[in-house]
DNA sequence: ATGAAAGCGCTAACAT
DNA sequence: ATGTTAGCGCTTTCAT
């Protein structure tokens, strides 16, 4: 139960301890193979009066089972590495795997050149690999030897399966909400081009403007709130008499908010705002941020929980977007 | 270079294609010991033809390093495993660790039992320890086998090494602030009462209003907006002449400022109102909030590092933190 | 049901 | 300078 030894008890320790082999100790330990009651007695109170901890690099040597998980974010800078979504993933994902004695790396995979990861393939210490910011080329990149052991938040493949939000989904309920609410020159503020998982809600958006015969006006957008302001500015710029806009993330939101606010114009009254994503001030702020809320942490539970399973998952999993209306919009 | 092997390659494996020992090969891969120049010619060679990648697994096995560096929070609840904070720590270690092939793993420790720590010290595959929301009671129970790879993001003790920011440099200059724009009657939102470097900012303005001659406000708050909210009831209840708030967090200070305005409180004309952190949005809101603002990926890093070192770090590390002046106060 | 023995991939004396 | 040898702590056939 206790027993703060000062060199950490081994395996042979407890076997001895408890007048055992090292196989029966193991075996009992590990709870694989026979054991007779009071073996397993004996072991057990060895064990815990030693203060035994199996040593899960030496398991997972001999297993060849690996003890990183590791998240690999793709991106155009490094800059990712301190990415607060990114963070939020990593957090999710250590704790999941704590119990399993699997510990969590982050890993920049540069947007042009996806060859980290055949060095994380390559690597017999990791044991999968949660995929951030998922393009087409990175999926195409997966080496095979991967398969089975990955996952990807944001689009996948035949290969590797997915975990998201209903972005499509998420989005038309934003964009219904707008139109519900009078709304009827709504311009959207984008993610990065180049993430696939960002394009779903414009095209989305894009469709029901065109159904509802409503103009498209799509601005870029990097998620950042300093793109959100300045993307303020240029659609009251383009199109004066702009009365909402969607942004895609709650920051740009924000963002979006102040540089109205800078141009004289009111929220909601002139013109409504709705974000994405349900970042924890969004309800604190004035105006209130109409947004639509997304289960960051169970999206990576899930696909960290899968990689750790390292049987093939569903080919994608959706989550669901709610629609959170408050001020704003 | 290449050569995405199906079954990864060995150090034997390039041994074997560079025609020499398994000794000398790990000599030249490792970088310890000797090796003609020819010998580590053909050992690179063969290793990034076979894209060779070193196993940290086995590696710590021998040399007993360990692969995982834990950050075990302290908290009432497991909550805190989702808290941004943890896993802006979390993520800032495992940037930090990922290149040593070290994993992070996250832990909660409950705050009445603490012995999840012998746990961690009898876990050979733990390489060390950051703790977070460090309580003495946490400090006096960190196992001798923990010294000199173990660090606090708090207080710290003589065994213990402390990365922190300069709380009480950094309430002041807050306080300060307050006070040279005509503030007098300010009241303070505190975190929780059992988290020791939560109380040191509250030192810090007792003792400065005292100094001042200024009455002394306290009301308890949690670092939560939904707090800050309920506490700026509180304070208009308990001190209607109040004039200014000083929140020991940004989230606690916007549910200050949100609690104010449902009070009919104008902010700052009637009452100013402090954060501290400084998070990304505390600039795009409306007021954009006065705050100080605190290196919490420095800190974490530094933390990391020096566990990871595993030689003992200096006593204490101090973060300056950096008053920022907007418009809430 | 249990033990003996081999080996996971690597490093570190110790020889040579 | 290089190879030989012995493990690190654990699981897992294979005998018994």
């Amino acid at each position: 139960m206790t027993a703060a030894a000062h060199r950490p008890a081994t395996l042979d320790d407890v076997a001895r301890a408890a007048g055992v082999s090292r196989s029966t100790a193991s075996r009992v330990i590990a709870g694989t193979g026979f054991a007779s009651p009071d073996a397993r007695e004996r072991v057990v109170t060895a064990a815990d009066q030693l203060g035994y901890v199996p040593n899960p690099a030496a398991r997972a040597l001999v297993r060849g089972g690996g003890v990183r998980l590791v998240v690999a974010a793709a991106a155009t800078s490094a800059a990712v590495l301190d990415d607060p979504y990114v963070h939020r993933v990593v957090g999710s994902a250590a704790r999941v795997c704590a119990p399993a004695g699997v510990g969590v790396a982050l890993h920049w995979l540069p947007l042009g050149d996806p060859r980290g990861l055949d060095q994380l393939a390559a690597d017999r210490s990791v044991c999968g690999v949660v995929l951030v910011n998922t393009t087409e080329a990175l999926l195409d990149a997966v080496p095979r030897s991967l398969h089975g052991r990955v996952a990807s938040i944001g689009i996948g493949s035949a290969e590797v399966p997915s975990f998201d939000v209903d972005n499509t989904a998420g989005a038309g309920a934003v964009l219904r909400h707008l139109y519900a609410t009078g709304r009827r020159r709504i311009a959207m503020v984008t993610g990065p081009a180049w993430l696939p998982c960002s394009q779903r809600p414009v095209q989305a958006y894009r469709h029901l403007m065109r159904q509802a015969g409503l103009p498209e006006r799509v601005v870029d957008g990097d998620f950042t709130a300093a793109r959100g302001r300045a993307a303020a500015e240029e659609a009251l710029r383009r199109w004066p008499d702009v009365d909402a806009i969607f942004a895609i993330s709650d920051e740009t939101a924000f963002g979006v908010i102040a540089g109205l606010r800078d141009g004289g114009v009111r929220v909601p009254g002139d013109v409504a705002v709705a974000g994405f994503d349900d970042i924890p001030l969004a309800g604190m702020t004035a105006p209130a941020l109409t947004t639509a809320s997304h289960p960051v942490g169970r999206i990576a539970t899930a696909a960290a929980t899968a990689v750790l399973a390292g049987r093939p998952a569903a080919p994608v999993t959706l989550f669901p977007s709610a629609l959170v209306t408050r001020d704003s919009a």
